[in-house]
DNA sequence: ACGAACCAACTATTGCGTAA
DNA sequence: TTACGCAATAGTTGGTTCGT
């Protein structure tokens, strides 16, 4: 590893001591993916109940993140996910789909923050918020809000998966594997592709003029593609 | 323009427990 | 003792945007 540096409850603590009492940890998943949304959850833990294990969702197996975002619902005092879908990506860029999926997970927390401990970057809301670099892999309540996360998204992608069966999607979750591409240059992107991606764009392209090439390619076997 | 930040899967390599 | 195989670890690759 790269950065030792380990899961704490540090920023927590402190922001216990000076006095809030609902702290929310937020993070998001999913940027680099082709395909679908990117989701973000954020979770207030009950500080009297500690949960072993929490660490960095990218360190754990499926199997520990399935068991952990259980024992994470179950007991903190608020959490909620939120997501900017491939269209609201392709329109305001990545980068602000993810704040936006934040924002959407930070606001229909019940009962709401006091603090927010977001990682890497800084959200557009009337909320106290401390922005942690690596966040996910320093504090347990940004490194819960990942897990969470992850394991939405990863579930929504298996659904998916089922209804575009040619990109592999429960495996690759969306990102580009040669699997995934493999099938985008065959059938080309479907309605839930992000199409400002350029190896989307490109398939996009590379389909049509295939098409335009020869009339009979448009007959070939093409699964539910959106109308491009 | 370039480095740092975020996202994640894939692949190859180790290490360890257990079965033959 | 050897062989097999699963699990954890490290390195590679590939997506984007921000800030200096």
């Amino acid at each position: 590893m790269k950065r030792p540096s380990r899961c704490s409850r540090r920023f927590e603590s402190q922001g216990w001591r000076a006095g809030h009492q609902r702290i929310a940890g937020v993070d998001e998943v999913g940027r680099g993916a082709l395909f679908g949304p990117v989701a973000a959850a954020a979770v207030i833990l009950d500080p009297s109940h500690r949960i072993p294990g929490i660490q960095d969702s990218k360190q754990l197996s499926p199997r520990q993140r399935e068991e952990l975002a259980v024992e994470i619902r179950r007991s903190a005092l608020a959490w909620a996910v939120g997501s900017a879908d491939a269209e609201e990506i392709d329109r305001i860029n990545i980068y602000q789909a993810s704040r936006l999926a934040m924002r959407k997970a930070v606001l229909q927390l019940n009962p709401p923050p006091d603090l927010l401990l977001v990682d890497a970057l800084r959200l557009d809301l009337a909320i106290p918020q401390i922005s942690i670099v690596r966040g996910d892999a320093r504090s347990v309540s940004i490194a819960a809000a990942s897990i969470l996360a992850k394991v939405e998204r990863d579930s929504w992608m298996r659904e998916w998966d089922r209804i575009y069966p040619q990109y592999q999607l429960a495996q690759n979750k969306g990102y580009p594997t040669p699997a995934h591409r493999a099938g985008l240059e065959k059938y080309g992107p479907t309605a839930l592709h992000r199409r400002s991606y350029s190896p989307v764009a490109a398939a996009a392209l590379a389909l049509r003029s295939r098409r335009q090439a020869s009339p009979l390619a448009s007959h070939l076997p093409s699964p539910k593609i959106a109308e491009w």
